[in-house]
DNA sequence: TCTTAGCACTCTCGATGGGAGAGTGCTAAC
DNA sequence: GTTAGCACTCTCCCATCGAGAGTGCTAAGA
């Protein structure tokens, strides 16, 4: 990511005594989400100085950029950059402890195996494991291909038609037809549209409707419909949780009401939510907007934490974290990697690797 | 509901004078969150008394236990005896306006045919209709029957299991076996196991277990579990939506946070929302419980309406409400009735009916 | 040159205390 | 049965004030 680049590029050199407080101000900020005195500091983390001298590191970290103030007499605040710096170049390994990790393993391994039920474990288990709020969205492929059609009679004219993707994905439609139809008619067409239309995309799917007839004509240009709403699910498709854990934050909680309003409509519109994730980013990374480098008016004083998952075939979904800007990012790129890596496994699995 | 006759039976007789004005009141406070002063109901009604005559009845309708004061000087507020007095006998014809309806309708006619669109699309709507929270519950029967099973080869020793169950749910399972099985073996073998299964539930498929060998043994007994999972399907499969509008409303946004976050985690808890819906309800039919009448700690400040929508096989399903006390139960009752005869007749097409 | 004690200055926060305003309850007259 | 009048109560807003916390600066010390 170029921004990113840019970011790390004008990242000031700091001494070690200003590193390690910038860190312990980060630190202390992030667990109190209260302004951090210099006092408290020395107090603290037992710092071999006095107040006074960590006052003017402070005041010199601000000048950097790297800190504020909201008044003249209260204490230092990070700013973008502060966080931008400490997840650069002073954050602590971001792994999850092994217990944690076998913990979630063994969940995945426990649920139903099956997409939906993964998706909604993968967005309560970021939730639970970082306290903010989490988004997963379905896997979805640039484009999808048909792997198997199975058509069921549930009625003389009206047929359910099941539809398995090249990935795993299941679909289902029901179908009126203009005419009945029989189930052993139905199992042979669906073992035929099997045998000739698979492999075919949405738009191979559409072009061969012409080729059939009847209700074979019917059913291919579902298909072609289903396949085509599988490559646009990104936007449909997401799963939220955790949106009592931003509730609990102060910077929420007594802060005007009306920005917390905002940020959870931004989560229920599930349209909006899939436009913040951009497609640039690499398989296994994860990615940190801070505050302000959200382009989207209700993210401008919180952060986004997300990552890729995929597996083979282009199919990719993402898994993220939103929170306010105070938050621990060490935490949050571990549960957001760990749990992007698991459904990655999961995917490549549905896949049959 | 042994209960809700209970409540009728005790609600006492008004004078219409009596009837007009607690009408008033409570048609007062759900538009504007405030206590509702005898001045503001003369001036805003036309009433043809004075403020003072005003104030008497009030003082009545308080002993009657239908309004509460906050504190000697303010206004009125509604009891819960006095929103169910309201509900019972007070309240206007609840039916959406035509245009709604018609609005509505065909939103659910232009979703995609699918169970999970559906649902989600109830709770969307449930949330507009009547800017509040919506609860959705997945329909499920007492008892599943299969109708169709078809297994796809994913990997040599790995295939997925899709079960159309009757009802027209389509569920679908990842499945490891211990020796490879081509493909026209596994399309010969769902074919066996649809025509000899088929109609059977959960426990007859545990049963059969022992009837089957190798690769078709362990089909039947996944097939047994997704069954019996789909037959509990209503505490995982809960849909909400419009936590944006209870974010809204003044009772939320400036009390206490804490009984805020109560309530959404509430929501986000699908356990306990599924239990908060009594079985005992009649098709069709919309249940009010106010207030303190909810028996779930974080409901006491809030209504919940539901009604019950299902099928002909015992295949139901919840749609849901909930907002504060102070809510437009006209509008509410409204909306859950109207969706809930929606998702009904979705639900007998699903069926065939 | 770096560090630190000391101190003035600034800003928030909570408590305090009217005063205005809204609304009720009561009484007495119509 | 209705209503004007009025005393009384309670909230809410605002201004004030002092305590407390914390900074920035200066000058002395290492």
């Amino acid at each position: 990511m170029a921004e990113n680049d840019l970011e790390r590029a004008s990242l000031p050199e700091l001494a070690d005594r200003q590193r390690d407080i910038l860190r312990a101000v980060i630190r202390e900020f992030i667990l109190t989400a209260q302004p951090v005195a210099s006092g408290a500091l020395v107090r603290r983390y037992a710092l071999p100085v006095s107040s006074a001298t960590v006052r003017n590191e402070l005041a010199e970290l601000e000048d950097l950029g790297l800190l504020t103030h909201p008044h003249t007499s209260a204490g230092r605040v990070p700013t973008d950059l502060g966080y931008r710096f400490f997840i650069e170049t002073l954050m602590p390994d971001t792994a999850l402890q092994p217990d944690e990790q076998l913990t979630v393993s063994h969940q995945f391994q426990q649920a139903q195996r099956d997409t939906a039920q993964w998706l909604r474990l993968a967005a309560s288990t970021l939730a639970r494991l970082s306290s903010e709020a989490s988004i997963v969205t379905q896997p979805a492929g640039t484009t999808s291909q048909l792997k198997h059609v199975e058509a069921v009679p549930i009625h003389e004219r009206r047929v359910l038609i099941v539809a398995v993707l090249e990935g795993g994905t299941v679909r289902q439609q029901l179908l009126d037809l203009d005419q009945p139809v029989t189930a052993d008619e139905l199992r042979a067409l669906g073992q035929r549209l099997t045998d000739t239309r698979r492999g075919a995309d949405a738009a191979t799917l559409a072009a061969a409707v012409g080729q059939e007839q009847g209700v074979a004509r019917h059913i291919v240009g579902a298909l072609s419909r289903m396949l085509a709403e599988a490559e646009t699910a990104r936007a449909s498709d997401v799963y939220y949780d955790g949106i009592q854990n931003i509730l609990a934050q102060p910077e929420f909680g007594a802060g005007d009401p009306a920005r917390l309003r905002d940020m959870v409509a931004l989560l229920e519109d599930r349209t909006r939510l899939a436009d913040l994730l951009p497609p640039d980013i690499g398989e296994g990374e994860v990615h940190v907007a801070i505050g302000a480098e959200n382009r989207v008016q209700p993210l401008l004083d919180c952060s986004l934490v997300f990552g890729r998952y995929g597996g083979t075939g282009g199919v990719i979904g993402y898994v993220g974290i939103v929170g306010p800007r105070r938050m621990d990012y060490a935490r949050s790129i571990g549960a957001v990697s760990f749990v992007g890596r698991l459904m990655g496994d999961l995917v490549r699995v549905v896949e049959g690797n």
